[in-house]
DNA sequence: TTTATTAGTTAGATGAAACTAACATATACT
DNA sequence: AGTATATGTTAGTTTCATCTAACTAATAAA
């Protein structure tokens, strides 16, 4: 269901209006099955869908919708930036993983980001390039002593 | 299935056997739900289970089940050590998200770990505890200029 | 204004994964 | 050995998300 909300929102965004057929063609699937999982999300105040017209979100599915678009926009930052995945592994896996975490985990995610992001020193942290330079050799760099805290 | 194949390798390291009953407790199921599981997974050539003996993995399904493992035990490591995510919590998240992981973030996931927790330094390194910082006041320490690269 | 095409809906089927209730086996106790 | 209790299994049901096929409404074209 929150696959089916984010759907909605992203074509709305996108393209203006959430139409049953495009809402089954990015969930890959047909369209009783949006129209099934419509009637819930109504039933749950989540969406507004008359019949034969444009579906629309309520507030409330409205936030839950940006809510989950947030989780999977934390993880493709992550995944991409951090641990460099590639950009269509990192899309996939978001997906999964975006309902998976808890609201905790969620924010930890995208204090981490921030941290990482508005580094002030330079495009990307020192560390963060240690650890790509890790990746390539199976080796570090800068083991010797030194003094910052 | 990727749960019972876990529950499974997990019951057989902490008390040397698999029952029915047993999976079924860790997983929160009855036993005609871990019956039905365990004739898909015999079918599939993952466990050995005959009528009213213990379960066994065979020697994929001990593949699989390790893989699994390992996922989860990475994601926890992830949430608590760098995400300082409460350990039940940690636990929960890692729980759904080991499940949602391509072989490629798996991979990346670890190595990150091995970066984190073998930095020389000290026990924690430099930019975690800036990390830290950051969670705790919003604000970020050693703002000013290095030259350590 | 009639008809063809496209999109949306309904009804009914399927498959997966759980359940309960009833039955079967094994084990441990007397 | 015989029986009680635990555990395991089977049969049959439920729920859920999907599907196909058939039908209906809206729209665009002739």
């Amino acid at each position: 269901m929150e696959d089916y909300l984010e759907t909605i929102a992203t074509l709305k965004k996108e393209i203006g209006v959430a139409r049953v057929k495009d809402i089954g063609r990015l969930l890959n699937v047909k369209n009783p099955s949006v129209n099934a999982a419509l009637n819930v999300l109504s039933d749950l105040g989540l969406v507004f869908h008359e019949r034969y017209g444009y579906v629309d979100l309520t507030d409330k599915g409205e936030e839950l919708a940006q809510n989950i678009k947030k989780r999977h926009d934390i993880m493709v930052r992550f995944l991409t930036t951090i641990l460099k995945i590639d950009p269509k592994t990192a899309e996939e896996d978001a997906c999964r993983m975006e309902h998976a975490m808890s609201d905790e985990t969620f924010e930890k995610f995208t204090k981490f980001m921030e941290f990482v992001e508005t580094c002030p020193k330079k495009e990307r942290p020192i560390w963060l390039q240690n650890f790509d330079f890790y990746i390539k050799t199976g080796k570090r760099q800068n083991c010797t002593k030194r003094e910052d805290k």
